[in-house]
DNA sequence: TCAATGCGTATGTCCGGACAATCTGACTAC
DNA sequence: GTAGTCAGATTGTCCGGACATACGCATTGA
């Protein structure tokens, strides 16, 4: 099997880049088979007029996403399957579009209120000051399936309530120029109450998958504060977790 | 402020990785504040003697953990702080040993079973051939946390009811010389059942944190799969994550 | 006053080479 | 036959340099 593998000099897209994505799309493809060894990278530098270190750069990159190990004395393997991605900190509203869930969004709320101490606290501003204020059902298949109050510094993003019934929160973000850097987060269960119950369409006392997160853009500004509450019957979270070396 | 840094040629610890823990531990300690700049690298590989590359090695590893922020055209910055840890695939026993909560196991099954459709599917072994099955309740404080129901595939480890006891799975599959790569992981929410109320000293139909967990080994092997159930008021899952550049 | 331009600075990418550490497998000695 | 030893293969670490690219700021121009 020869998997052929080149790159283009004139292209702007550096050339570990490059090779890292036809190694992964070859992995993905299955031309590359799990457990094949990936040849050594002097030989793999050569044949493709690349140095070694940028050969190295490309493959490295693959062993941090999970597809490759590396094994001194022995060679590069690719992993043996069953890798598909890692914990991204990604939307709820990308995820379902990504399961081609269809996903709706109605707002329910989406002023300013003044910061309560515990949202003074997660986003860094001063307790009583203005903070904007979303609350949002999200449905699927035109069934509620969670119920997201998020909290934002103001003067940060122009929140139009069209927009966010059309895309997600962190797309608006991104859009804005923000950078995302981090984000931390809290899953918990807890019973219903009774308003919660009723957003839901589910009983009071029945058992909701709850998540609390912070998330800081790369100065490290709290940009969202996020209290969403899940029906477990209709969702949950499901990622990938690597080990740090 | 200097920054007092150093590295010891005759030490078998990687250059690299001396700067990178040094420098991790200036920002730990608050020496590097959070927001200020690291210095240009050529400048700092001359004033240690290091050439820029091995720099760069080192910085990119804490760019990696969340630490640091890079920008070109200006300069390497400390990320405002907030960072703790990103998400590990670390144990149960291990979380609670680190919160110093003094965690206990009870080993309630120790034994072979044969594998069920869904064991099998996990595992990456045959329908109805023999797996170990271990049941286990972690108690904090003295007071039930979570019960935990296991299943390794056969010959991978000698399962000492004792050193269940007393050390977690993940320190003795470690122990054993099993790399831990990856895992697959799912967290939901549902009601307690009879038994599991039973157990757990819940209530019936009382919300229980749910987890599933398949763990790979570096050569894909599946090593672990487990169904987990937490008791929502004494446990939730909490942890960082960053964003992919 | 405000926008466009240019320059300095810092990181991003890439090269070619050198030696060390480690694993595998074959060979050798007992 | 078994265990220890050695050689080859491959990645890990490190060096010194070169040019490209993007950002911020001061200067310049309208």
């Amino acid at each position: 099997m020869t998997l052929e593998l080149s790159v283009d000099r004139s292209s702007p897209v550096p050339l570990y880049f490059q090779l890292s994505q036809q190694l992964e799309a070859a992995i993905e493809h299955g031309t590359l088979t799990p457990g094949s060894l990936l040849g050594n990278e002097i030989e793999l530098a050569a044949r493709l007029g690349l140095s070694r270190p940028t050969v190295r750069q490309a493959i490295q990159s693959l062993v941090d996403k999970g597809l490759l190990v590396r094994r001194r004395g022995v060679g590069t393997q690719v992993v043996h399957s069953q890798v598909k991605r890692p914990l991204e900190l990604s939307s709820l509203y990308d995820d379902l579009e990504a399961a081609g869930q269809r996903p709706a969004t109605r707002v329910l709320v989406n002023t300013f209120v003044s910061a309560t101490a515990e949202i003074a606290a997660a986003l860094g501003v001063a307790e009583g000051s203005d903070v904007h204020q979303v609350e949002r059902l999200r449905l699927a298949h035109g069934e509620p399936m969670a119920y997201l109050c998020n909290y934002l510094p103001p003067a940060l993003l122009d929140l139009d309530t069209a927009q966010l019934e059309t895309t997600g929160l962190y797309r608006m973000m991104r859009a804005a120029g923000i950078t995302l850097h981090s984000a931390r987060q809290t899953i918990g269960a807890r019973a219903a109450t009774v308003d919660e119950a009723d957003r839901l369409a589910e009983q009071e006392g029945a058992p909701l998958l709850t998540m609390q997160r912070v998330t800081f853009d790369d100065t490290g500004r709290a940009v969202e504060y996020g209290t969403h509450t899940y029906r477990p019957t209709r969702y949950s979270f499901e990622f990938q977790l690597l080990v740090r070396p």
